[in-house]
DNA sequence: AACATTCGTAAGTTGACACTTACGTAAGAA
DNA sequence: TTCTTACGTAAGTGTCAACTTACGAATGTT
């Protein structure tokens, strides 16, 4: 989980989960779309299949990849948890910022 | 947006978020939950603040934070869009409970 | 005034990370 | 077999991020 938000927190790792979101490609294919070089998307490929976000296959000579259903959910699952907490507090917490604009009283807390 | 993803892949910050999810606390009692240093939390709470995920308000001698809804809002909107959830609905509602504080309905449009 | 409290900032170190080029490996074609 | 294609891996480099200690700034207290 640590591994899958780390992995998401980098653009290019985004944008290849983007790629190939809902079908296989080859790495090669996958690097054609960057400007960096074949090897790095290699790594990157190396990065998100490790945190389960991603799926390889083996066809011949090519390896192809494919976002992992289960690891997005997962991903999503912890961060929906880690919102949902604070959801029930949104409304709350909102209504506390306009009163606190309203009066400015002088709390010291502590 | 970049910055808040990445803010949120330090479980440090993490963690501090979920410190400060309900209730303003001052810098100096949201360091005494870690093991590092008064001034690494402080370098994370800088980061946090830049990224907008967390507001910071001086009283007296102190300095207060608490998670910035507004932030979370946007972060969460653009992962709800990331895994391809139809949620322009839900996007719209979220941004319509924080600016239209009035009308305080619990739609929960999924 | 002098002092204490609370905290950010400066400066330096260490390790992680994204990238490069060079090379190795596995599969299919000639 | 030899060659080519499609890759990953190794090794090295520059940058950045998280941490440390030392210090300074702002406020409150005596």
């Amino acid at each position: 989980m640590e591994a899958a938000l780390k992995a998401m927190s980098d653009p290019t790792r985004r944008e290849i989960l983007r790629l190939v979101q809902n079908e296989e490609k080859p790495a090669g294919e996958i690097a054609s779309n960057f400007p960096v070089s074949r090897p790095a998307i290699s790594q990157h490929l190396t990065v998100l299949k490790a945190a389960g976000l991603i799926d390889e296959r083996r066809a011949g000579v090519k390896r192809l990849y494919r976002t992992r259903v289960e690891g997005m959910a997962e991903l999503k699952a912890f961060l929906e948890m880690f919102w949902d907490v604070r959801l029930d507090r949104l409304k709350a917490a909102v209504e506390a910022e306009i009163e606190n604009e309203e009066s400015c009283d002088d709390n010291a807390p502590n």
